[in-house]
DNA sequence: TAACTATGTCACTTTTAAGTAAGTTATTGC
DNA sequence: GCAATAACTTACTTAAAAGTGACATAGTTA
């Protein structure tokens, strides 16, 4: 509608903007985890959402999706190097909520 | 409800972790500026919104409200020092957008 | 042969977010 | 005395997000 003044930060709001998109990314920066871990990681999360919310991060190339065809299934979550661009930024947030919550 | 894993940055998440706050908060990084100004720098928020948004953000004490007692009203936002703090979140996240989307 | 496993999908409902349009205020300038 | 102003507020509606519970899969183990 009024794009007159758009800047870069809506562009990175409309990708990772939402509750869940930066906690999923974050648990992922250590290492690569597989569908069980990486939800049980995310509190409070319903399994559909983290479904919803991991295929999005894969659509728009934030993440990487390995499916292992065994049974029962085994599917693997990985940051693409996208996702690892934003490792200083899912940190940060980390770290201001971890000072700001001292006070 | 599953706690165990609760971490910092959903701290962050649940102060501003929407799609309007972080760009509200970032317009302010420079100055302060009045109600009808701010809400232009925002690109497509309704007025419902704005308010919303804006008055949450005071709520948390990220923003203060002046209000000058004249009429027509005149109502300013200034980042708080709490806000203020968030600048360099907020600049890094405009910063990742500039560089991500030049790809 | 029946239960168990991990990772979903699907249909459905509830909850929350957001948009729309009208109304309020009190002074100034015409 | 009437319109214009800036910044809301309210009631109402619509759209989007999220939750719930049932079901699918197919090999392995009891």
């Amino acid at each position: 509608m009024n794009e007159i003044n758009f800047c870069p930060l809506d562009y990175t709001m409309n990708l990772i903007g939402t509750k869940w998109k930066p906690i999923v990314l974050f648990h992922l920066l250590e290492e690569p985890l597989r569908s069980g871990i990486l939800q049980k990681k995310v509190p409070g999360i319903s399994n559909k959402m983290f479904t919803q919310t991991v295929r999005e991060l894969e659509k728009d190339g934030l993440l990487i999706r390995t499916v292992y065809p065994v049974v029962p299934p085994k599917v693997e979550y990985a940051l693409s190097t996208r996702g690892k661009s934003l490792q200083y930024i899912l940190e940060s947030l980390d770290k201001w909520g971890a000072e700001d919550c001292k006070k």
